[in-house]
DNA sequence: AAGGCATATTCTAAATGTGGAATACTCTAG
DNA sequence: CTAGAGTATTCCACATTTAGAATATGCCTT
């Protein structure tokens, strides 16, 4: 996962952007009239996004559409996926289930079963 | 979305952290040891990751035992399925969420300049 | 070409974040 | 109580970031 993605969401304003965004792409100007800002601001944070690679701004006469791009959002997906199993434990593994019973439309010899057990000590020398 | 969280990882020492501690729940000096970092410096940053609700720290000793926090995971994708339609086709049961997000997102608090997103209106009297 | 609008860049001062080193705190063992 | 391990805090120097103001650049219309 990409530090720049992170870094760039997190500021107040750059994150009401992307917010701001998620409805439609805007101009620069729209963009800094709807969250308060100022024009140069409003430029400078959206130059962060778009190197981080959360936007993609496109020419259009003399002012620039901003819009996001899905790939930095699948990308946090994906992140967020190798840590799911944080608070998707059970499902996981009752997903894992069902998908090998689909499969081989026989159920498995093991059934789902939540394996928790506590850390263990790490040895108690002395 | 709370700004913090984005912080937190937007640092790429911390990000280690995060991403080590996905495996298991890890001392202070274990991390330190692990990543080669500097006591002091862990701890430091072991905070701000604490602070922004992303670990927290279970004291057994004179040791502290750091694991990540699932609802900090949690809320990440939750806000990140706000953007989900960006990527994917079917909005399923996305929709209702999304709408009532919209809904509730734009509090009343704002004179009658709330013009969302209508094509500008070619008429402009004053 | 001139004027006007939309956006970008530069400069500066203030604020914030970071690493290093030294040190303080806390708990356990004996 | 003393020693030592594990962790937290403080102070300082340095780099990065940010807002604001002024200004520059690019594009369209007339």
């Amino acid at each position: 996962m990409n530090v720049a993605t992170f870094h760039a969401l997190a500021d107040p304003q750059r994150l009401e952007i992307v917010e701001l965004l998620r409805l439609k792409p805007l101009t620069v100007g729209e963009i800094a009239a709807q969250l308060q800002l100022r024009q140069p601001q409003t430029s400078k944070h959206l130059r962060v996004l778009q190197s981080a690679g959360v936007i993609e701004m496109q020419a259009d006469a003399n002012r620039r559409i901003c819009s996001l791009r899905p790939e930095a959002f699948r990308a946090l997906d994906d992140w967020l996926t190798t840590f799911r199993q944080l608070w998707e434990e059970r499902f996981d593994k009752l997903d894992g289930y069902l998908q090998r019973l689909q499969d081989s439309a026989q159920p498995p010899d093991q059934p789902p079963e939540t394996t928790p057990p506590p850390p263990p000590k790490p040895g108690d020398p002395r």
